[in-house]
RNA sequence: GGCAGGGUACUCAAGCGGUCAACGAGGGCAGACUGUAAAUCUGCUGGCUACGCCUUCCUAGGUUCGAAUCCUAGCCCUGCCA
């Protein structure tokens, strides 16, 4: 079998570990954890580097265990945040650790024979400890001028905004949790995003100190659009992997609206196609841009590993029918299942037939007021049933409702709303 | 506890008595061009019963014909010193 270090560094899932000799440690297998802030109800796509690479360590015989900080999300990692966070409330953080298990369990085998994949709770063993034996266990073991001089730290100290002694502690914390695994499952391998480099290395340290062991961190690169923008969110929102949050379909646009310059990093990253089946794609790319193979091939492999089979399909239709033209011809029961999963919403007849379009779309909240609309009007971008609509005092008619009930609204491009209508004329 | 600085729209950040729904930048949205790409150019970016009206510049009062701008009190943030 491979090592997986070596299927990380090929797929660009690798930046730094914090001891060279990991790769030979490695060929045995171990037990590795990567950690999950419970900051939402839903882990996110920026989330999944993190996660496949631990899929990739379980592919490679490694067992796995995915920590869900339920005692550090209540506190705050300051790394690469510029202000100090808005603590959550223990309710919040029990309601997102519930979502976060949810989206853990599409990608780690929970069931494997051998070494199946497990998550753990860091108030366990947090929870309970009290601030005096936490200082005198933990923090004795750990200095000063090194927390001083981390980074993470400087960089806040250094700005405007300062940083609280709570989130300056938190590096402890996830140093014992490093400590903790290492005593309770044998691991000896954390993962995580390069801004984790600290919190990781804080880890490594504690258990050489206290066991005279070691252990390792593996980091891997921040993923950045190539206009350097963090990867995961659209139109302003983070992309989810809770269907309920960001639907499938708009997750497959997502991926589906990659860059040419991103597709074939983000082909590495996040799929689990072969290098050679990717570097085909990569010719595609060069040769037929205009036909988004490569971007096809990415956001069908990641939605149908998030949302299955049939979320895929889903995804698929919707996107076929929508970037396909007309609307003309289908019915209003073909609509409703497209636009499944697509934002609708139901208004009654009145509040639709003979109103401006302007209130309609924002009524339907495709927009967000009617000032709104009717700048994106007086723009040329409302489309209703994917003709645009001429002018703000443009009114819906009777025969814009496709089977008399349904309507289509459009925004740009790419934002579609439907809206169903209720009850008799 | 002392001293200093500060709280303005999504963010950063001007404004310091009328010309302020509030400069500018970033972000976002839309248009043109395209390949659901990138780059570029253009417009928009508080609400409405819209050539006008309404609600905004931490909160509550006050001064004034008139306040985001001045005064008072309160809340919060930050830095330095102790």
């Amino acid at each position: 079998m491979k090592n997986v270090l070596d299927i990380l560094k090929e797929r660009g899932l690798f930046e730094d570990c914090t001891n060279p000799e990991v790769g030979e440690v490695l060929s045995k297998p171990g037990v590795v954890y990567a950690g999950f802030d419970p900051t939402s109800d839903s882990l996110q796509a920026g989330n999944l580097v993190t996660i496949l690479v631990l899929s990739h360590f379980q592919r490679c015989g490694h067992r796995v265990v995915a920590l869900v900080g339920g005692a550090t999300g209540m506190i705050g990692d300051p790394s690469g945040k510029t202000s100090e966070r808005t603590l959550l409330t223990p309710e919040q953080v029990e309601k997102n650790l519930e979502g976060i298990r949810e989206n853990l369990s599409r990608f780690l085998d929970f069931a494997h024979p051998t070494a199946p994949a497990q998550i753990l709770n860091n108030h366990d063993w947090l929870g309970g400890f009290t601030f005096l034996d936490f200082l005198r266990d933990v923090g004795k073991h750990f200095r000063m001028g090194t927390m001083l001089g981390r980074e993470s730290v400087r960089a806040r100290l250094a700005s405007e905004s300062g940083m609280s002694f709570t989130e300056f502690s938190y590096a402890l914390l996830q140093g014992y949790d490093f400590l903790h695994l290492f005593d309770s499952e044998g691991c000896r391998f954390q993962v995580g995003g390069s801004d984790q480099w600290g919190n990781i290395t804080a880890g490594t340290e504690l258990v050489r100190k206290l066991r005279s062991e070691e252990v390792y961190g593996i980091t891997t690169p921040l993923v950045c659009d190539s206009a350097g923008q963090k990867f995961g969110k659209s139109e302003g929102n983070a992309v989810y992997l809770d269907p309920r949050k960001t639907s499938p379909y708009d997750f497959y646009q997502f991926f589906f609206r990659t860059t040419d310059a991103d597709v074939v990093r983000f082909l590495k990253i996040f799929t689990f196609l072969t290098i050679d089946a990717i570097a085909e794609l990569e010719q595609t790319v060069r040769e037929a841009p205009e036909k988004r193979e490569a971007q096809r091939r990415l956001a069908e492999d990641v939605t149908r590993t998030v949302h299955g089979e049939a979320g895929l399909q889903v995804a698929l239709r919707a996107s076929e029918v929508l970037f396909g033209g007309s609307i003309e011809g289908l019915s209003a029961a073909d609509l409703a299942a497209i636009f499944a999963d697509v934002p609708s919403v139901e208004l009654t007849r009145g509040d639709v037939v003979g109103s401006p379009a302007i209130d309609v779309a924002a009524a339907a909240g495709l927009c967000q007021s009617k000032g709104a609309a009717r700048r994106l009007v007086q723009s040329g971008g409302l489309y209703l049933n994917n003709v645009r609509v001429a002018g703000i005092e443009t009114t819906v008619q009777p025969d814009d409702l496709v089977d008399g009930e349904v309507a289509v609204l459009r925004s740009g491009k790419k934002n579609f709303h439907l809206v169903k209508v209720l009850g008799d004329a």
